[in-house]
RNA sequence: CGGGAUGUAGCGCAGUUUGGCUAGCGCGCUUGCCUUGGGAGCAAGAGGCCGGGGGUUCAAAUCCCUCCAUCCCGACCA
């Protein structure tokens, strides 16, 4: 009965730190981190910082495993960086002062400062820019499984958001742009496998880059309700058209300008400060009024216009205006730039802002905007006779119903759980560095870099918001802890629990993780603890069944229960588990 | 960082308004009996710096000041 003689798992659950939970947690709010909790999963250590109990470990080590086999697969060598990291690379990269207060920082006892690694682009470009100096060594995949740490304003939603988590990250080094769409597009499809191999419902999102920089990128989304970020999907499947809401783009049909330009007005709108109030005040649709919204950056003022139907998609407006940051402006920033107060904003005459219009601003006609004067709005105004936009680029902010911009079929709007993300890079971190190899003509270039995250503990956490009820947590096979438990229904019943171990013995034997709840507990207890706990599989040993020569398995899942001949449970149970598979 | 809320036993909570005796309840935990197919029953127990510090008072979980922690909404962000 020894562990060793067996070779794989011996758990029993009287001897298993699995605190299970009765009550749910008041801490809770999203249904990952009740469970994980209620479940014996895991443990708060601080805000935004776990402790990972033995079966949330063996989950962690199963994605893992997945991960690992889709890089190696791809060529991905495996390495380990430090998470403390030298400030001296961040301030070369610029990153030290650009990252913010999300960076964990601290200080040795000679008073140098140090950072605890949120990614790790730093570290491994100056890795390979003292290793790596020929062509001959590229293309190059190299990646890690590590805690990372971000410093985050609201950690929130258990493993979702913390502040320590385990990532993969990969990064690639190639010779070109060419080199680069090679590897991503490995990278692409070793996400898919991964995502998929863990039994999750995912879309490949079109995605914004943020600040890491860096051209194409998408994100792999987890369908499900309590995602953190909107995906507009094309309604057409055979165009696949996904992306961001942060990043997604439509197209309006062009209306002919066919109405004759009549007489700029102004009109009196007393209390009038929304589109709703212009709207019913003017009886106007919104989509002839010129909304005008003013932000500030850290260059200048800037007045942003979209239809008043449509909403301003702020990142769309940031990437678009090259600065570091933007607000909202407050109000007395609108009222030294409009000089009227907030409402009243509109792009005719306004002078000292960058006007900023979106691509459907220059196709109104006859339309209303503020007159920049407190209770005035302008009517029939026209762009390009009444004022001329400095930028024309989309500010939209798509929702659903709107036309996808491949195919002009609906979008469909779901809620996703950013599970990893795919990044072109470029140069952006080897120039910085320095990191460059000798080409062919042993002409110095730099590497061009592309970098691959996976949310280990969130692609867990996703995994439960999307398989769970009202008993608890489906674990998905491929990820589950363990992937039976055997439930002997009687504690005295000798002949009963002699069957139940010889049937747990079995099934460990030939590779099926499995434990045995010897707890002297009432079935009840038992079954609803697994039904918590989540396994795919239950093996219920109850004598009524023995007399038969028979025992139950129940299916998780779907709440299928099945009797089987006790010489065959090792086989029927296998062939369970390779169905769910 | 702005707004809101909460800290009392491992978990869930009452008690605080109106200061007062030994700080309570349910679950869980320990021991015994009993029970054994969906969170049983009886009995006896263990377990508290009432978030920390300071103050008011004869007396503070309760009133005042302050700090801290945690959660929610927002803003922000790989």
């Amino acid at each position: 009965m020894s562990i060793l003689s067996k070779g794989g798992t011996e758990m029993r659950i009287s001897n298993l730190l699995l605190p299970t939970l009765r009550e749910v947690p008041a801490e809770a709010e999203v249904i990952s981190h009740q469970l994980l909790l209620r479940a014996g999963f895991m443990r708060k250590a601080a805000a935004g910082v776990y402790t990972l109990l033995p079966l949330a470990w063996r989950v962690v080590r199963k994605i893992e495993q997945i991960i690992r086999e889709e890089m190696d697969r791809q060529g991905g060598q495996e390495i380990m960086m430090p998470i403390i990291q030298p400030a001296e690379l961040w301030q070369e990269s610029g990153r030290w002062d650009v990252y913010g207060p999300e960076l964990f920082r601290l200080k040795d006892r000679h008073g140098r400062d140090f950072c605890l690694g949120p990614t790790h682009e730093e570290i491994i470009t100056s890795l390979v820019k003292g290793e790596v100096n020929s062509y001959k060594q590229l293309p190059l995949l190299l990646y890690q499984i590590q805690n990372k740490y971000r410093d985050e304003r609201r950690p929130r939603f258990g493993l979702m958001r913390g502040r320590e988590f385990i990532m993969k990250d990969l990064y690639s080094f190639d010779r070109d742009q060419a080199g680069l769409d090679v590897s991503y597009n490995k990278m692409y499809e070793a996400y898919t496998n991964v995502f998929s191999r863990c039994g999750l419902q995912f879309r490949p999102v079109v995605a914004d880059s943020g600040a890491i920089g860096g051209s194409d990128t998408h994100e792999f989304m987890v369908l499900a309700e309590s995602g953190e970020a909107t995906v507009l999907y094309c309604g057409d499947e055979k165009c696949g058209y996904a992306a961001n809401q942060e990043r997604a783009e439509t197209f309006s049909a062009a209306s002919p300008i066919t109405n004759a330009l009549e007489q700029l007005q102004t009109v009196a709108t007393p209390g009038c400060r929304t589109v709703n109030e212009v709207t019913e005040l003017l009886n106007v649709p919104p989509e002839k009024i010129i909304k005008t919204v003013i932000y500030t950056t850290d260059k200048e003022n800037v007045a942003a216009m979209v239809r008043g139907d449509r909403e301003i998609n702020e990142i769309k407006l940031y990437n678009a205006l090259d600065c570091v940051r933007l607000d909202l402006a407050d109000e007395q920033t609108v009222q030294s730039v409009t000089g009227a107060p907030v409402g009243y904003a509109g792009p005719v005459g306004l002078s000292g802002v960058r006007l900023v219009a979106d691509p459907e601003i220059t196709k109104m006609v006859n339309a209303v905007c503020g007159a920049n004067e407190k209770d005035k709005h302008l009517v029939n105004v026209n762009p390009q006779r009444d004022f001329k936009p400095d930028v024309i680029i989309d500010l939209r902010l798509v929702k659903a119903g709107e036309p996808c911009p491949h195919c002009g079929s609906e979008l469909h709007e779901a809620r996703g759980i950013e599970v990893g993300q795919v990044f072109k890079l470029g140069t952006k971190y080897s120039k910085a560095l320095g990191g460059t190899f000798l080409d062919e003509n042993g002409k110095a270039k730099p590497y061009v870099m592309g970098c691959y995250g996976i949310g280990v503990t969130r692609t867990m956490a996703a995994a439960v918001e999307q398989n769970y009820d009202d008993r608890g947590i489906i674990w998905p096979v491929q990820i589950a802890p363990y992937h039976v438990i055997v439930v002997p229904v009687s504690n005295k019943d000798q002949k009963l629990l002699q069957a139940a171990e010889t049937i747990y013995n079995g099934l460990n034997a030939t590779g099926v993780e499995t434990v045995i709840d010897d707890r002297p507990e009432r079935a009840g207890v038992k079954f609803n603890d697994a039904d918590l706990v989540g396994y795919p599989v239950r093996v219920t040993v109850g004598s009524k069944g023995l007399a038969n020569g028979q025992v139950e398995l129940y299916l998780r899942r779907d709440g299928e229960t099945v009797l089987v001949p006790l010489n065959n449970v090792v086989g029927a149970v296998k062939a369970k588990l390779r169905q769910m598979d």
